[in-house]
DNA sequence: GTGAAAGCGCTAACAG
DNA sequence: CTGTTAGCGCTTTCAC
């Protein structure tokens, strides 16, 4: 069994609550006695247990993050950035994936709550999850922070990219290189999606070129399997519309899963077709050509989240906050 | 605040002893006692508290994951496969990251044993830190288990794949296809690299053709930056050292940077140059051309450190094990 | 300055 | 079957 403050304060002759008292430095001790007790608390190798303290203090030193999957080049990044900031902070992170799956997000959320978590921060929550009354219930009572996330609760703080000025700034600078005939890439279940699917919508609308089966989803979009999926679904679409001169891909993944599409239907990048991904993961800086892509600076999107959770905690979970991050257009090889 | 045993009790006017009860299902409660409380606990809802529950039983349902970095491909795949093993469980896991850091990695190790929690599994730990007695003493009373660690102790667990014999297949594969002369590229502070590089002097010996300059130490070899330190390094040598006519890289990523100073160099593969990595991240299957590497499966390798994880906690930290997984070379396009 | 004692939320004897 | 009670390891009044 691990050595208990009894034990230090039997060693040292003293009351516990001298012990407790020198460790935590917050009523006055004698410095000889405090000497004395440090002495034995190095002999004896004493490390309090943290869970007994959070539990007499009422608060929690633990905070939980939910993330689909962490086998990918996206999540990891912002998960990163969460970490850093609550480095410098007495707390320590409880990592959960929920494998993109709905009820176990919820699942999840639950564990976390029952594991007295001071606040959750949720990267890419579920859409449904979202529109369900979920979210709005737990964040009454458990700080919660979304990450790109669809948030119409008034007691959930949120950072998120510009999306939909994102998709524009992709929709754009496509039309400025005289391209028409753009295909639209996408997932499922994640509302980043929606936004810029949306924009594509609206924008393509006001040129009168919105065709139906230039939107194509291929399900789940953020694993590493995405690029072969994707190089799969549209080695055929590609070569069967000629038309088609760009493609906008919501993300990087799929965008290489393009890049390699174009290796085996020997179409050149960027003179055959263009294509443009979003996120800025580091791979896309690695594969060749270099993918042109939309920077979601993902490490400051886990910092502000981790920063607006504190705050969250620290003000009681009394009024929320969203911040939404510029975004800019890496213009690369493709 | 959070409801508590207390106020259920009261709620359903029964003891908490009952409430206790029927949570757990350990002891008779009658049928309607029974049902009364459970609808109390709904209404009411109720979840208990894991933190007091795990003090008072003298147990923990937290294991900790240390990790040295979470933005590469290699050790989020071994993470995945130690959640979901843990997911069937009543653990909960904290995952903490090192950046590579022998100091942090201590400092955390500390971290999650003040947490209580019941073991810790530490991916690819620091060589110094395993060469110290510090793991020696911490594992005395704390379950710890290793993936791809260098381990004395007779009381830590291991689970690590052959490298020893996985570098064997590389090497007598590139001279099955006449190679002689072979860059070695390896990086810092990790056992999997002195395993290599030990048996690449070893063969190269036996050849008469060890070659000190051959073998390079490009510093941290796990983050996606490799790749591009990878590609300056031996862009130089590649170009200085016309003999060498092929490359083994201690990782993919590395592989990767090779890969990519050829097509700088304007150098075919394998025609010019082969390239062989090691770990068969996915992101070798999707680089072009596909890259020739070693399987690691380090899905595997995380599933089976929580078996030894487990077995170890419930065996009550008395005897070890060590796993050694077989690998496999995977013959692609390098 | 220091000790005794209460109590955080929970479980597990022990009685009844 | 159910209630009472002690106590997990810790912090924090309240006396002295």
């Amino acid at each position: 069994m691990k050595v208990t403050i009894v034990e230090v304060a039997k060693a040292a002759n003293v009351s516990v609550a001298t012990v407790s008292r020198v460790i935590n430095g917050n009523y006055p001790v004698k410095e000889e006695t405090k000497q004395k007790v440090l002495k034995i608390i190095q002999e004896l190798e004493y490390t309090p247990n943290i869970q007994a303290r959070d539990l007499i203090k009422q608060q929690s030193s633990t905070v939980g993050v939910v993330v689909p999957s962490i086998n990918n080049m996206f999540f990891p990044s912002v998960v990163d950035g969460i970490e850093k900031y609550f480095d410098s902070t007495q707390y320590s992170l409880f990592l959960c994936t929920t494998n993109h799956d709905k009820d176990k997000e919820i699942a999840r959320i639950n564990e976390l709550i029952a594991r007295n978590v001071a606040g959750i921060i949720v990267i890419d929550p579920n859409l449904e999850n979202c529109k369900s009354k979920f979210y709005d219930n737990i964040s009454k009572s458990t700080p919660v922070v979304f990450v790109n996330g669809y948030n119409t609760s008034s007691n959930i703080s949120s950072v998120s990219n510009d999306e939909t000025s994102g998709a524009r700034m992709v929709i754009e600078y496509l039309f400025e290189n005289s391209h028409r005939d753009i295909l639209f890439i996408r997932g499922e279940k994640s509302y980043s999606y929606d936004v810029k699917e949306k924009v594509y919508r609206d924008v393509m609308s006001e040129i009168n070129n919105l065709h139906e089966e230039y939107i194509i989803n291929i399900g789940y979009g953020n694993s590493i399997e995405t690029v072969n999926k994707t190089t799969e679904e549209c080695v055929k679409i590609l070569d069967s519309n000629k038309k088609i001169s760009a493609v906008f891909a919501c993300n990087d993944l799929m965008g290489i899963g393009i890049i390699n599409a174009c290796k085996k239907l020997n179409k050149k990048i960027p003179e055959d077709l263009s294509v443009i991904g979003y996120d800025n993961i580091e791979l896309s800086e690695i594969v060749e050509p270099h993918l042109t892509t939309v920077d979601q600076n993902m490490f400051l999107l886990g910092e502000n989240a981790a920063t607006l959770l504190i705050e969250k905690i620290e003000n009681g979970n009394k009024y929320s906050k969203k911040i939404i991050l510029n975004n800019e257009l890496i213009i690369r090889n493709t």
